[in-house]
DNA sequence: CTGCGGTCCTGAAGGC
DNA sequence: TGCCTTCAGGACCGCA
């Protein structure tokens, strides 16, 4: 699913192929997924694409703001050839590799002819447009202001486990169920643990990983597993699957001490861990 | 404040 | 083969 570093390839990607583009229409095929007023942006141009945890952002001239959640099954694709657009790999999940296709939702069309394809399943996900930026306090991952101190202020007096603790977006931002199990696989802490139970040491490490995990996603350009809808905005796939360090894995060998990873459910969410080397 | 369960949605997978 | 049920889950909302 969309998490921190799936949105910041897409937005790397967008940003080469979006900035300096001028937008000639809207076309909303789910108009529930479409909050505001499309006809606004017509005619405006494209500054910038921004992110802010999972929330995808495209600046437009006249502080116009076009924000985008994938939330589980939302794909973003992008073509010069608007007129003829038709992907060369296999768009997962989807009933055809021309777009739009039945899960295309809302379509971004740009002066020049190419566009923008915002599929989704389950139509879970929504673009908004809004005249000012969305204010949180929530701090990003891969921000300054996401210190050892900061995280250490926002999560160890919590008596939640602190998997189900990492997921919730208010305090830290980005961070989906992929690279939740496999960060705490690599800090060795185990799932359940009770976040005002955790160590210094234990949090640190936890930190640690985070923004190890978060840059390794990155790095692999997000992960494109069969069951997942993600692909890069040219349809070409991530690679972090092939990463994956407990998610996923049950039943197979702990990269470290090749003890059996197991599956269990905690708070409605699949959650893997190595019962060895996770304490 | 916390925490739980329901809701949204549809394709894939499993059971018989 | 085919029909039916179950499952997946991010964010949000209402309720105890």
């Amino acid at each position: 699913m969309p998490e921190l570093p799936e949105v910041e390839t897409i937005r790397r990607s967008l940003r080469d192929d979006l900035v300096g583009k001028v937008i000639d229409h809207v076309e909303v095929l789910e108009f529930k997924q479409f909050k505001g007023d499309p006809k606004q942006v017509a005619g405006k141009k494209i500054t910038d694409v921004i992110r802010k945890g999972k929330m995808l952002t495209l600046v437009l001239e006249d502080s116009l703001f076009l924000s985008i959640h994938l939330m589980l099954t939302g794909q973003i694709l992008f073509a010069e050839d608007g007129k003829n657009a038709i992907f060369k790999n296999i768009i997962p999940h989807t009933n055809s590799n021309k777009m739009p296709n039945t899960s295309t939702r809302i379509v971004v069309h740009f002066k020049d002819t190419s566009a923008l394809y915002f599929n989704d399943q389950r139509k879970f996900g929504w673009m908004k447009l809004s005249d000012k930026i969305e204010e949180t306090k929530s701090v990003d991952v891969l921000s300054p202001e996401f210190t050892l101190e900061y995280f250490k202020k926002s999560i160890s007096s919590s008596k939640k486990p602190i998997k189900p603790l990492l997921l919730e977006q208010d305090k830290i931002t980005g961070i989906g169920n992929i690279y939740d199990n496999d960060l705490l696989w690599e800090a060795k802490v185990h799932p359940t643990r009770k976040a005002n139970s955790l160590s210094n040491e234990e949090l640190e490490a936890i930190y640690n990983a985070t923004v190890k995990i978060i840059q390794e996603g990155i790095k692999y350009k997000g992960s494109s597993a069969k069951d997942e809808m993600y692909v890069l905005p040219n349809s070409e796939k991530g690679s972090y699957q092939e990463h994956f360090k407990v998610y996923h894995r049950n039943g197979q060998p702990c990269l470290r001490d090749k003890a059996t990873i197991e599956r269990i459910e905690l708070a409605g969410r699949g959650t893997f861990f190595c019962p060895k080397c996770q304490k």
